[in-house]
DNA sequence: CGGGCATTTGAAGCTGATCAAAATCAGTGG
DNA sequence: CCACTGATTTTGATCAGCTTCAAATGCCCG
């Protein structure tokens, strides 16, 4: 039978071996599921969380907000990513937490959390390694941001996004849904929406990517790499995860 | 009595109250201590390695490559940082790990790390929220290389320096030992390193910044920050630890 | 003193930002 | 089913920030 946390299991096993009785565990969990229009924030920077946002349906985002009110989204979530497991060491957030479309989301209560791996300390490092798996993704983007083109970045999103979300069972790497405006886009990669509009343009008129309905397809994903200089070790999927999914 | 892992210590403390039986723990450990000149790579992208790098002098940097050979850094760590501490999760690299000054590090073995938590659970947690750290910085650096210009993002790489020097007892915020070329400032700030030059030149005429010997001053620390959008609550210090530090 | 880095300066050219407006689309209610 | 509304996408023109390439200057160390 489904159960709440049974897609963020799926995205713990890419990474770990459970026992059962770890399974069990994590999925005796019952949360409350919450749902939230586009652009609602869920947390804001300095907010004291007693829940992790453990996202089910749409896409989330990690954002800063400047002084001059401009948004830059440092990361997204998908379904069965926990956006926000780090909450439950560092309860004090440092950032927003933002529906970037209109989404829902479990709030997995961190005291469960915590008598969960009090009781089987394989799964605290279960969840310190997802929170490395973040902060390898994290690292990436800042080596991306500040090294490549607007164009590459675009492209360098695109190829993550299929990988995760054919990771997470909900498309393959080369067609996927794809719910963001392209003033999202922009936000997500640094540039204006004029210029990723721009350039998603281009991308399409070379016969690269093939946008429409909230759907992405790539039609050259060969190509589209290797504009992007990308390379997937940064997402640390195990070598036959790995093979699966490129 | 003098530990190798004390300045380790001293940094977890920022953020973790320890038992004395833990802190022991953490200072019976007994590394060897290696050197190595500026640009050593220390750990390549790929590696499998069996120790973590403990920054002892000198600045470490988490940086990556592109296939057309330029360099980005993403991150750079100074004494008392564990650049690798979650290689002993996942010990495989992701990114190079290079000397950016002449510098000394100790090598943690992994092992030992992993028997001090088994015995310690609560170092477990504490190691996980050093990574949380880290991964908020790098969070911190997405946004600020993708909304920021290069002249505020030198400005916001100071500040944090200065803070973080100051959290390691090596310097004050406002006047810490800064060994980095203008080449490698641009690495870190996303910049060639000719326009670095040039702002901070600008920097300096406009009584901002005081650079010398290997050396920075900051002449006007409110402004710098006020310049750099600067809000420090992404270090993750307690609130006792920032207001002593800033 | 001389050689290798690092910094400073100059000029030209691109990428991407900004501002403004038109065209397209999605959803709503009449 | 159409007309209306607000959001999103597309197009155009101008301009600033930053890169690139090149060369000159300054600095540290052997």
């Amino acid at each position: 039978m489904d159960r709440p946390l049974d897609l963020f299991l799926k995205r713990l096993k890419l990474r770990n071996s459970l026992s059962s009785a770890e399974c069990a565990a994590l999925r005796a969990i019952e949360p409350r599921l919450s749902r939230k229009k586009a652009r609602w924030d869920i947390v804001r920077s300095g907010d004291h969380t007693d829940f992790a946002c453990l996202v089910a349906e749409g896409i989330i985002g990690r954002s800063d907000q400047f002084a001059d009110g401009s948004r830059r989204t440092a990361a997204f979530y998908i379904a069965g990513d926990m956006c926000d497991l780090h909450s439950v060491a560092v309860p004090v957030a440092g950032w927003n937490i933002t529906a970037l479309t209109d989404c829902a989301y479990y709030e997995v209560p961190h005291e469960e959390l915590r008598a969960v791996y009090q009781r089987h300390p394989r799964l605290l490092e279960a969840f310190w390694r997802d929170t490395i798996v973040d902060a390898s993704v994290l690292s990436k983007w800042v080596t991306v941001m500040s090294g490549l083109s607007a164009k590459q970045r675009i492209a360098h999103l695109f190829c993550e996004f299929g990988i995760r979300t054919a990771a997470a069972g909900l498309g393959s790497s080369d067609a996927f849904p794809f719910p963001l405006t392209q003033a999202q886009l922009a936000e997500l990669t640094g540039a204006t929406s004029v210029h990723v509009g721009r350039l998603l343009a281009e991308l399409r008129d070379e016969a690269l990517v093939r946008p429409g309905r909230g759907m992405i397809e790539i039609a050259d994903l060969p190509m589209l790499r290797k504009i992007a200089a990308y390379d997937p070790t940064y997402l640390l999927l195990g070598h036959s995860a790995q093979q699966m999914l490129l």
